[in-house]
DNA sequence: CATGAATGAGCTTTCATTCAT
DNA sequence: CATGAATGAAAGCTCATTCAT
C-alpha cells in the first residue's frame, strides 16, 4: 500500500518518511554513519530533528529500514538459489542477478562496504553477515577444494569491488560492469570445473 | 617490576608511545575509529587522556603514525615493483610479497578495510588510495584488455578479502592463506596470458 | 509560579534566550570573556550547557548577539550624524547622545573596554572598530589641525573613561556624568574653534 | 648586578630569564594573557615548558616580573611628584614624563590597556590601580571643581589612548605624539586655571 | 504531523603545573 | 640549567534522544 501501481514509492503527501530514508542513505553513503548527524539530515530536509523521531524510533532504525527495503531482492535471490539445483548454470545466474541487485542499490552497498566496522555493531550487521553467508553457500560446493571455495568468495568480492574501485579506471561504465561480471563468472566457472573434475 | 617500592606504578622506559600505538590500533580495529574514544585508550593504558596528547598532537595523528610505521613495507614493495621489468614473474612476486605484507599487519588492514568511510576523510586516506593505485599500476598492463585489468584488481581484492572473510571458513589457516594466494596468482597469470596472446 | 504542581521548575515562556544574554553579559563584564565558561552561565540559569547551544551556535555568538542588540542605538547615531551638516552644534549633539547611549549599555561598554585583546580576535572586533572610526569621522574635520583631531578622539575617550574610572571618585553620579560630558563637549568645541579660526 | 654598566640587561649566558620575559610580553601584548599559553612561549624560545618553571614559579609571575621591571620609572615618577609642590608646572612636567614613560614601555601598556579584565584578577591588578590613583592624585587638586578633576583624568586617558587609537590616523608619528601631549597639557592647564580662579 | 526546548552523556582538545632525573 | 613525561581540571562543543504542546 505504500507502493503505487507502477512500483515507485508513493509521493502522495505523507512522503516525509520516504524523503528521510533517501536523504539519510545519501548522507550515510557520502560521509559514513557516525559522521552523519540527525541534525544534518533534518536540516537538509528542512524539518526538525524531532520530526525524524516521529517517523523512526532511532537513528539506527532509519538505516535499518533503508536496508530492509533495499536488500529484499537479494534475500529473494538467495531463497531462489537455495531451491535450485547446484549446477554451474544456476551459479552463473546468481552471479548475474547479484550484479544487477548491487547495481540497483549502489549507494546502500557502497555504504555497507565502507562502514563495516560500524555496521557490525548494528542490528543490520548480523542480518547482512547472514545474507553474505547464504550467498556464499549457494555458490560454494562444500566438498570442493579450498581453492575453488576461495574462487567463489573472490567472485562475490570482485563484484563488490567493481562498484567502487573501478570508478577511477578509465573506460565506458557499461563495458566495465560487463568486464567485472565476466571475471566473476569466470571464477565460478573455474570453481565448478574443479569440482566436476574431482567428482 | 613495574611497581616501585612505594607502590606507585611505573611504565619504566619510554615505551609509552609504542604502547599507545598498539592499544589504539587494537581498539580501532575492534570497534572502529569513531567509536573508539581517547578515554578508552587512556584507561586501558592506565594513563590520562592528556598523556596521549603529550605523545601525539591529535587522535588522527595516532592513527597516522601507526599507518606510517606499518605500511612502510608496502611502500617499499611498490617502489621495488616499479623498477622491475613488467614480466609475469615480477607480478607473481609482487602478489606473494603483498600477501606477506598484509599478513604481517593484519589488524591495520582489517581496520582500513572496515573503516573506509572514515579513513577517506583522514590524512591517511589519500596516502592509502595512492598506494593502492601504485600497486594496481604495477600489476596492470595499461594496454591490456579491460577484463584482464579487472582480473588484476580482483587479485588484490581477493588477497584483502582473504584476510577477513575466510576467517569464518573452516580449515587450516595456512592452507587457506595458500589457497587465497593461489587464486590471486591465477588471476594475474590469466591476465598476463591475455596480454601476451594479443601482442 | 515558576514551579508546576509536580514540583519541577519551569522557566515558562520562551524567555530563555534573553536570560542567557543577560547572564552572559553580566558575567563577561564581571570576569572577562575567557574566564567566563559556558558551564558557569548555564549553572547560573539552572539549565545545561547544551541548552545554551540550542539558542546560540557558539560562545562567540552569544556575545555577538548581545553586542548587536545593544549597540544598535550607536549605529543609528552614526548614521544620523553622517546626514547632518558638520556644524559644531551637530557635534555637540553627537557627544550628548553618545554619552546617553553609553550610559544605557554600561555593562557592554565596560566589557568592550576591558577585553579589547579578546574582542579584537572576535567577529565583533572589526564591527566595533568600524563603528569607532565612524564616530570619529563624524566628529573630526579631516582638514583640521592634528591637535584638534586629537581633541575629538580625546573627547570620545573621556566619555568612555568616565564610565569606569570615575566610579571610584567620590561624588554624586549624575553630577559626575555631567562633568564628564562638559569636558567632552569642551574638547569638541575647542577643536571646532581651531578649524573655524583657520578657515 | 643583573645590569651591565651601560644599563642594558646582561646577555652573559644565563639570559634565558630575560628572553622569557621579552617573548612573554610580546605574546601577551599581541594576543592577550589568556590566549597566550606557556607552550607557545616555550616553543618560540625553543625550550621546554618546564624550563619556564625553572625561572618563574607561575605564569602570573612571568607577567608580574615584567610589570615590576618596566613600571619602576612610573613608580619613581609618582614618588617624585608627591614631593613636589602642587604647581601647574609640576603637573605639566608629570604629563611630559609620563608620556615618555609610556613610550618607553609601549608593549606593556598596550597589554595593560587591552587586558584590564584579566589583569584585574591578577596580583599586579591592584598595584596598577594604586599607581593610577597615585598619578591621578598628583595631578588633581582635591578641592578643585569636578570638571577640572575630570580634565586631569582625561589628560591621562588621552595619553593612553594616544598610544593605540592614533596608530590608524595618518601622519608623522612624532607629530602625533606631540599633538597628543599638547592636548593633555592643555587639559591639565585648564584644570589648573579653574582651581586658580576659584582660590 | 510536527515543532520548540531541553537534557545527559560524551567527545576532542588545551592548559598550567609537577617532579624525578 | 633544563628536560621528558605525565596529570587533573576544565573548556567548548556535538549528539541522539525526549516530551509537552
Amino acid at each position: 500500500m505504500d507502493v503505487t501501481m507502477d512500483g515507485t514509492r508513493h509521493q502522495r503527501r505523507g512522503n516525509t518518511r520516504q524523503r528521510i530514508q533517501d536523504v539519510a542513505l545519501e548522507l550515510f553513503a557520502e560521509q559514513g554513519y557516525e559522521k552523519t548527524s540527525l541534525r544534518e539530515i533534518a536540516e537538509r530536509l528542512d524539518v526538525t530533528k524531532a520530526a525524524l523521531y516521529y517517523h523512526f524510533k532511532t537513528k539506527e532504525e532509519i538505516l535499518a529500514s533503508v536496508f530492509d527495503d533495499l536488500t529484499r531482492p537479494i534475500e529473494e535471490l538467495i531463497e531462489w538459489g537455495q531451491q535450485q539445483p547446484h549446477t554451474l548454470e544456476t551459479k552463473r545466474e546468481i552471479v548475474r542477478r547479484y550484479s544487477e541487485a548491487l547495481a540497483s542499490a549502489t549507494p546502500l552497498f557502497r555504504f555497507m562496504q565502507e562502514n563495516q566496522a560500524t555496521v557490525r555493531e548494528l542490528r543490520i550487521g548480523d542480518t547482512f553477515k547472514d545474507r553474505m553467508k547464504g550467498l556464499r553457500d549457494v555458490l560454494i560446493d562444500p566438498d570442493a577444494e579450498l581453492v575453488d571455495q576461495v574462487r567463489c568468495v573472490s567472485a562475490i568480492f570482485t563484484l563488490h569491488a567493481g562498484m567502487f574501485v573501478l570508478q577511477d579506471l578509465e573506460g565506458d561504465p557499461d563495458k566495465k560492469r560487463q568486464a567485472v561480471m565476466d571475471v566473476a563468472l569466470d571464477l565460478v566457472t573455474q570453481a565448478d570445473r574443479g569440482s566436476a573434475g574431482r567428482s
